[in-house]
DNA sequence: CAGTATCCTCGAGGATACTG
DNA sequence: CAGTATCCTCGAGGATACTG
């Protein structure tokens, strides 16, 4: 079978060899987020339906090297399954940073996108009177979102005007991609606007968008 | 395709999808320690004799991802797949730390379990005279094995008796799976020794064993 | 609920020869 | 050297029904 051309002494690439698989990687990020779980709510629970025999197929592999345990009806990460969370959430990290989002969405979804933006706003820096920021794609001026802030609020996007005070309004421009890259924290605000995104309205609220918003953290994440 | 049923804006997802591969896995660590690579250098360095087909169409993808970037004959990472080696190195720090060993290695292959130990020692903290270790298996007494320590030069381990002074001899007798955390850093010789390990020898240096060497260290190590 | 057993399909990947 | 093209095989994995 394939996986035995690779033995050898190298741990490294074993770990490869056997982590290099969608369903053990997708089983133990379950159980790492979501803890301890029998076989159907595996079954149901992971990602694209995995087949009931692969399932067990693979809980098999994942006991037999010592990452998980099954016990009193219920599948959980041993000490070395659970020594595997910090590279699962490195992974994580790393994903959140720099996967290539499908520039479609922001037009396909964009309560997603603007889902994104608000988690990047820092509750304590917001203005303590509501503040909303209307974004226009770059040759797609027929499509408009907002976005609400405001200090103690939830921030939230809008797929229809809020119509609050008028003066409270700044208004976005940008491209695509930009404004993939500002959801995703991957460039600040600073940034982009210095790079072609356009920025108008008061210019006391305009001088601080920079301000409200974080770009990725990625380190420090931590499972519930 | 498989891979498609699993789209959706879960970054994380995503990046399982795609990497819980062994190869793109392999390819990026390839050219995350050994640096930019030509087609052919990777055909023949990837473990495993990857096939050509197979390892154009992983380039074109992880290419396609933004990971791996082609340009003057040799293939590099990018950012982001540079961004990926913190967690390449945390997969591997794991696998030197946890993944289970296949204990008959010890006596197939002594010598790369000598080769374990003797990097376990710290240099400095040797006695500047040597010291032999030798080493006898619970239940194989017919086979020893020998690791010479000294300030000042590298460990080694030898399959035959060094024949040095005799009262510079340690004797060390151990289970098969304890001599494997030891080699392995999993556990620490005041550990073993309060737990089955059999230490004799001049008590000046039985009473230091335990100082000569360092327990796992995972953190902490860089590519070159 | 927690799997195992059976059957079947399709496509990943190996081997090899070829091309720019 | 850096791939592509072709062909072929085998086995991973899906679907489904069954069992303790």
């Amino acid at each position: 079978m394939g996986s035995s051309e690779f033995t050898g002494y190298c741990s490294f690439t074993k770990a490869i060899e056997h982590l290099g698989d969608r369903w053990n990687l997708f089983i133990l990020r379950e159980l790492a987020m979501f803890g301890p779980q029998g076989f159907n709510d595996l079954a149901t629970g992971l990602p694209g339906r995995i087949s009931r025999s692969v399932l067990a197929d693979r809980l098999r592999k994942l006991q037999s090297l010592g990452l998980v345990a099954h016990a009193e009806g219920v599948y959980r990460l041993t000490a070395a399954g659970t020594g595997l969370v910090p590279t699962i959430m490195s992974l994580r990290g790393w994903a959140e940073t720099w996967l290539p989002d499908d520039p479609d969405m922001v037009e396909r979804d964009p309560d997603v996108v603007l889902g994104w933006l608000a988690r990047r706003a820092v509750a304590e820096r917001l203005p303590d009177r509501p503040v909303v920021l209307e974004f226009t794609l770059h040759h797609h001026r027929e499509h408009r979102w907002w976005l609400v802030l405001q200090q103690g609020a939830e921030p939230y996007g809008c797929l229809r005007d809020p119509l609050l005070d008028e003066n409270r309004y700044l208004y976005v421009q940008a491209s695509i991609t930009t404004l993939l890259a500002l959801a995703r924290g991957r460039r600040d605000w600073v940034d982009v606007l210095a790079d072609g995104v356009v920025l108008s309205g008061p210019p006391d609220l305009a001088s601080r968008v920079a301000e409200w918003f974080t770009p990725s953290a990625v380190a420090g994440e931590r499972v519930s």
